[in-house]
DNA sequence: ATTAAATTTGACCAAATAGTTAATATTTAA
DNA sequence: TTAAATATTAACTATTTGGTCAAATTTAAT
């Protein structure tokens, strides 16, 4: 029985994982990633039996990472107000460091929609986004917030927070004094979305 | 001197474009276009030189294509306000029936941001975006809108109108019951972006 | 109709690439 | 210590793929 190498096993995974992300599957050649991790091509055959199964182990934990970013302030016992500047804040952080993840995420998606939605199904288990809907539906009646569909509300949130920085590279053009990566444009970008999202709310 | 068939370099640019959009630069085959157009593979390169060169075609028109969309409206007379709801609505419209050509140019946007930045300057220098911010600000002084940044407005207008487009196949397994391809989704999100928007707009 | 130029094709080539295999090195356990 | 099991490698293979070239066909002018 295969006991493998642990550290093995984690360095291509971990060099793969960098290298899909960067370039996507077909931009991604298994020679690159068997010397990127110091090992012989037919290794990482031994370990992962081929490339697209390499390549599905990346891709699903890439959209675990996604929505696992996504859950963090989504369930605490906070006022939707309160938790909302929270959610904004650390998903922003989040998309800013890993722009070519999503990038990544997206761009595969749409190449293999059977095992997307396989996928996303098993992560979506993991995550109560329906105690989310529904406590957002209770501050509605109580007249808390105004009347907004959760699901509408959580879509402008992501949107506003990812396409800015998946979008960097034709943007940044948009606007030569405006240097995307910089901090300067996140903290801008933070205090705007949050006001947009807390009007969106305010009755 | 080479005259060449015009119905032919259409046909191969045409069926290039479609396929180079759905499968990225990478996924496409030269042989594939060659055989959807009905024609040799050598004769490609008679017409075009070389793959990448073909493909440099393709995502220039791509670019303009993305940007021409949200040019319709933007220097038109009417004031922020009147016009906002018209932006929103015929670039939503666009980006309805064109996700695959938004995630292309993304996406090859990443890997190629040399000659983006080229193509995006060409491009850019055809629209008079400048026009449009004058004239916000103009309304910012008159103190017929909110004090905001108009290139953060615009930049959230995009991003709420492209992203859960480009979003679809990760998106509707979030929320099972929305089909997002469908109408009703389409003109949900038309009302919550046209609201939100104007939300910002208001003093 | 003849010819010259432009267009189109079939057959071919070289490089790249995912995957295999058999031999070697290393680790594990008796 | 040794032998069996596991991990790693070098060399190889079959296929794919972008690109080439000379020959064939079509078009246009004389």
């Amino acid at each position: 029985m295969k006991r493998y190498n642990k550290d093995t096993e984690e360095k291509i995974l971990l060099v793969a994982q960098r290298i899909f992300r960067e370039k996507g599957y077909n931009g991604t050649k298994t020679q690159e990633i068997a010397d990127e991790a110091g090992i012989n091509k037919a290794l990482l055959h031994y370990y992962f039996t081929s490339k697209s199964i390499l390549f599905e182990k990346v891709f699903l934990g890439s959209i675990e990472e996604v929505f696992g970013a996504l859950g963090t302030h989504l369930n605490s016992p906070e006022s939707i107000i309160e938790k909302t500047p929270k959610m904004v804040s650390s998903y922003l952080q989040f998309v800013s460091k890993n722009s070519n993840l999503f990038v990544f995420v997206i761009s595969e998606a749409w190449q293999n929609p059977e095992f997307t939605d396989k996928f996303v199904k098993v992560v979506l288990s993991k995550i109560d986004y329906k105690q989310y809907v529904t406590s957002f539906k209770r501050e509605i009646e109580q007249g808390v917030i105004k009347d907004i569909d959760p699901v509408q509300f959580l879509i402008n949130l992501v949107s506003l927070c990812i396409f800015p920085f998946i979008g960097t590279p034709i943007i940044q053009n948009v606007f030569a004094k405006i240097e995307v990566d910089k901090k300067e444009f996140f903290l801008q970008r933070k205090e705007v979305i949050t006001n947009t999202m807390l009007a969106m709310l305010k009755k």
